[in-house]
DNA sequence: GAACGTTAATACCACATTAATACCACGTCA
DNA sequence: TGACGTGGTATTAATGTGGTATTAACGTTC
């Protein structure tokens, strides 16, 4: 039997710990594409006998890229590479474990938070009556102090009555709250910063940025959640799996 | 004993489950040809006697074609291909069978078509050594006569000897040597058009574009094809539905 | 030097998949 | 209608997968 992952043995002598040396290789690996999305990884024994380490160092580095949510395992089953059109969804929602994991000291800045009349746009997308009302967040996203993006979040004021009681995650709070977005649809543009967007994005004006425009919906498929993210060119990197 | 499945019997030494082996072999087979529209297949019973494994073996290998719609079972009567029209749709596509799909006329105007060789980044991503050759396309892409995309393909030169040769569709071209992308990583940035790409597209430099850069891979996963493709932010719009 | 956390190994546990046997239910046709 | 061939399913043993408790060696810290 030939031995496929040479390349991913980590070295002996080096000081730094041989699961994260392999946790790395292995995550430019799948970046690399060498397995394509929801196929099995070697088992960890595999990796064990092959790379010349325990299993239990295998599954350390393993563990890593679980917590980044790279893979999923399934007991008895296998682990298996994560979809990537899922990571800016959890990415979204756990902004700030997601930057923390990477080594990232992560902020964020309100910009606005209460209760407004909707805009034309929201009263269409969210299906609203002109005279009802919505709940507003806006904010700068940080990472080590440096913006990476502006986000602007529309609900009606029924799934989010208080919107000044919102921590760090939106999500969070719509769970414990029993507003759970389930499903969502992004369109990604790119867009020319405006003058005050690039304001607050620390960018010059003009400059090209991705514009995220989503909708989320609850259980019962109805639109509660619209919301516009700039993020920064520099920072942002979407990466998609198509198949025939 | 002589008997017509033989080339279907899969390999007891290897790893791969047999069932997986077979319902691969299977796939091939109807793919082949070997069966018509609405033929009935040699039973579950059959292949079990013929093949030398149990019954369930050859029915859950079986299972897997059905779910990928080639084949229907009818209990009490057989098990029937699927005629092909009724089959999924592919969810890889290239540029023209997506714009027909909407009803516009794509066509497209070559800038290049030639073999060159590679840049550096073309020979660490698709692994080539660097005294092999490229064959390179460079187009632009229009739908009902307007520029929509400028897009530049790589491949090793093995996987497209002649790029004269190549129509409107290069899948179209690749799937009929036998060089199919059948998967493909897709990185998708915002960038600020360059003078000669906003030349090209028919826009004012500077302004924002999509950059979508892919790496396709065949059926052996390895990767053949390296595109960046620069879309008007007028005319594209990358939509993602995403769930939980 | 003692206490502690990290690292990396061994050994064993729990669960899922695989692939077999045996039997059930439906269709076809003499 | 009954015999036979078809797909459908319950059960089971073996194998392979991830999960975890325990331990030994090594640094770091006090």
């Amino acid at each position: 039997m030939e031995n496929r992952w040479l390349a991913l043995k980590p070295d002996e002598t080096l000081t730094t710990p041989l699961y994260l040396q392999l946790s790395r290789k292995l995550a430019d690996a799948i970046n690399a594409g060498w397995w394509q999305a929801d196929e099995a990884l070697p088992s960890e024994r595999t990796f064990s006998e092959e790379l010349g380490i325990s299993r239990v160092t295998a599954r350390k580095a393993m563990d890593v890229l679980l917590e980044q949510g790279l893979i999923r395992r399934r007991q008895g089953s296998g682990t298996f590479i994560t979809p990537r059109l899922e990571q800016p969804l959890s990415r979204l929602t756990g902004f700030t474990e997601q930057l923390r994991q990477r080594g990232f000291v992560p902020s964020s800045v309100w910009l606005e938070r209460g209760v407004f009349a909707p805009s034309n746009e929201e009263v269409i997308k969210l299906g609203l009556s002109p005279t009802s009302q919505v709940s507003r967040l806006k904010r700068q996203r940080l990472a080590d102090g440096v913006v990476m993006a502006i986000e602007m979040t529309t609900l009606p004021v029924a799934y989010l009555p208080e919107p000044q009681q919102v921590g760090t995650s939106l999500y969070a709070h719509l769970d414990a709250n029993g507003h759970s977005v389930v499903r969502a649809l992004q369109h990604i543009r790119a867009v020319n910063a405006s003058g005050d967007i690039a304001t607050l994005a620390g960018i010059r004006p003009g400059e090209a940025m991705l514009l995220i425009t989503r909708i989320g919906f609850n259980a019962e498929n109805i639109a509660i959640e619209l919301t516009d993210t700039y993020c920064r060119n520099d920072y942002y990197d979407f990466v998609a799996e198509l198949r025939r």
